[in-house]
DNA sequence: TTCCTAGATTGACAGGTGTCGATTTTCGAG
DNA sequence: CTCGAAAATCGACACCTGTCAATCTAGGAA
């Protein structure tokens, strides 16, 4: 564990927004599609948000480039799911950073 | 739970700096004083971190206020430590709130 | 009282951030 | 090809933040 690790920097960053915890939040479901994996198009997460679409455009991109959610670009939607994995290792990286 | 903690608001706010997770490392000691309990006052702090006095002043009441440390005053010193409980239910509240 | 010291407070500055409207890009459908 | 929809990018705005120099406050020592 580095000194200053600028992973975590990245992460910590995106994860002190209230809007973009919610929009995490907001990852876990429900979908519209009930059968399907947890994944919401940025129509879907401007809607629930109540928020302009350059404005979560410009979240995905943050909650994107710390690693938290994925995006899987399917014609002209992006579907985004969260990343487990890397909101479990963040966790567990900022318990050894404090 | 709440939609909208403004708690953890502040306690996240507080560890996305990267200089104040700097500074509640060095708080984890050593001290000066090895048989003393883990303090620093603000002069300690100031020359670890190579920061202007009012610099640490600021980091210091955002980090109290936080409630991530603590602080006695003796004299015209205060000493500050870490408030480990906090410390350790902001982790446990922050895996919740993702 | 008068110093001196530790720390808080103030004022200012540069840089970053969240938000939105307008525009542009990128797809699929006809 | 053109057209429409989804999302990214751009430009601007108000607000916030980290930093420092200067000043103020509080407490101990003489």
């Amino acid at each position: 564990m580095p000194a200053h690790d600028p992973s975590l920097d990245r992460t910590l960053h995106a994860i002190a927004d209230p809007t973009r915890r919610r929009i995490l939040q907001a990852l876990k479901g429900p979908t519209r599609d009930a059968g399907s994996v947890n994944c919401l198009c940025a129509g879907d997460i401007e809607e629930r948000m109540k928020l302009s679409q350059p404005t979560i455009s410009h979240h995905m991109a943050i909650l994107t480039k710390a690693g938290l959610v994925e995006a899987t670009k399917q014609g002209q939607w992006r579907w985004y799911r969260r990343n487990e994995r890397a909101i479990r290792t963040m966790v567990k990286v900022l318990r050894g950073a404090l």
